[in-house]
DNA sequence: CGACAGCAAACGTCCGATGTCTCTATAGTG
DNA sequence: CACTATAGAGACATCGGACGTTTGCTGTCG
């Protein structure tokens, strides 16, 4: 297929080339049609795909409008990507954090200030008593990482790790976590981490997230492994 | 809007929970616009948004596919997210290559086959044959850490740096790069990364990417700086 | 047995109509 | 005068059908 394609191209370029830049309003879908040579059906098929990468943001009843193109926007979508992988990528998909998490968390532990440690406590305090509603652990985990990432300054880089870390993989790590009596000793580890951001220890922020982020794969290896022996 | 976005979500649901696994086909438009209840309209749209995320393909004349789900092609989208991130956050995507490319490259100096090697060492000799080439540059530029990255074994990680090194990155930094007569000096890093390789030195091959890296960051910087000062 | 023509199925594209939502300007009211 | 309610215009949402083009298959013919 060509037309909606070179619609999508067109626009895409439009939008790259500062033509149509961050907020401002598309032409109407008729009147876009008629520019770039296709029916509306063709341009209606083109723009929901760049409202789906979240570079238009459509107005029902008002109008399309170009995106801030933050990263925080632009990089949602590996988290849909990531949920769709099959389970023998998501091994990949760990190792990716293993390299990249314990960068940041060192980061992190430069940057951050006592408030956001003090979030941090709080985050920890909740999961202490969150006990063993998984539903409640899994947010309040992704709270803890969010917030230490954030804390570098770096959007792209917090959207990345939050993709990374999508919400079903948590939850399978979680579930196996649970299951095998580790829960606790994974709640220590965030408290580890949480002492080494408070001394502001790069190296042991490092070392801290490291040990994290290992135990969270063996889980995930174990999680596979007895799912894959119900077969 | 509900109708359309409520058949992507369920299409993608189908085939997360493997209802639709990867080289299924799908019903035929008409079908599927009866089975989730609206009109072939909607159910093109969601169609196309899943295939421009390579979760779909369709083939005119044929049907619609799922794909493989590879990490190869999910996360093809990042790509296209980072072509689309303004100029101040490049300097973002640089630290987050800066952070996560000399750890892979560490790892690739494990994993790294003599064959592999004496590939870099051909990619080298090219990059250092195409001299002022800012096009040939570029291409060999991309090979040769591709090339590295993809020794990991990871097919994740790969697509992640591949995404994350986009085309027109690489073109403003070289740009600056051949303007600045730093070319040559890049070039050489290059080289200090593959000596570092071919001695299986995870720790040197850590340190060389991280300079390298490091160098384009300070070109980009560069580039950026003066772009904004011409205005 | 192989090549070719024809057919059926499926996607690509277009058109026009109607529904529904937003924004805005206007008229009305206290 | 300020505020509110409302009517209208503009824009997207959805639908239904029609026609073109491509692809894959199949049955026939040499």
């Amino acid at each position: 297929m060509a037309l909606t394609d070179d619609a999508i191209a067109k626009l895409r370029s439009m939008i790259q080339s500062g033509e149509l830049p961050p907020g401002a309003r598309l032409p109407p879908e008729p009147q876009l049609a008629a520019q770039m040579g296709l029916s509306r059906s063709g341009v209606r098929e083109a723009v929901k795909v760049l409202e789906s990468a979240r570079v238009l943001d459509v107005r029902r009843g008002d109008g399309t409008y170009v995106t801030s193109l933050a990263p925080r926007l632009l990089l949602e979508g590996l988290g849909v990507a990531v949920e769709l992988l099959r389970d023998d990528t998501l091994l990949e998909v760990m190792e990716v954090r293993r390299m990249l998490e314990p960068v940041a968390t060192g980061m992190a532990a430069l940057r951050m200030t006592d408030t956001q440690l003090d979030e941090l406590a709080q985050i920890l305090e909740d999961m202490r008593a969150a006990a063993d509603d998984a539903e409640k652990l899994i947010q309040f985990d992704t709270a803890f990482h969010h917030t230490v990432v954030a804390t570098t300054g770096n959007e792209t880089l917090t959207s990345l790790l939050d993709g990374l870390s999508s919400r079903t993989l948590r939850a399978r790590v979680w579930r196996g976590l649970i299951e095998g009596n580790a829960a606790h000793k994974t709640i220590d580890e965030h408290h580890a981490i949480y002492l080494a951001l408070r001394s502001r220890d790069q190296l042991l922020a490092h070392a801290s997230a490291l040990m994290h982020v290992n135990t969270s794969e063996a889980w995930l290896r174990t999680v596979l492994a007895a799912q894959a022996a119900e077969r």
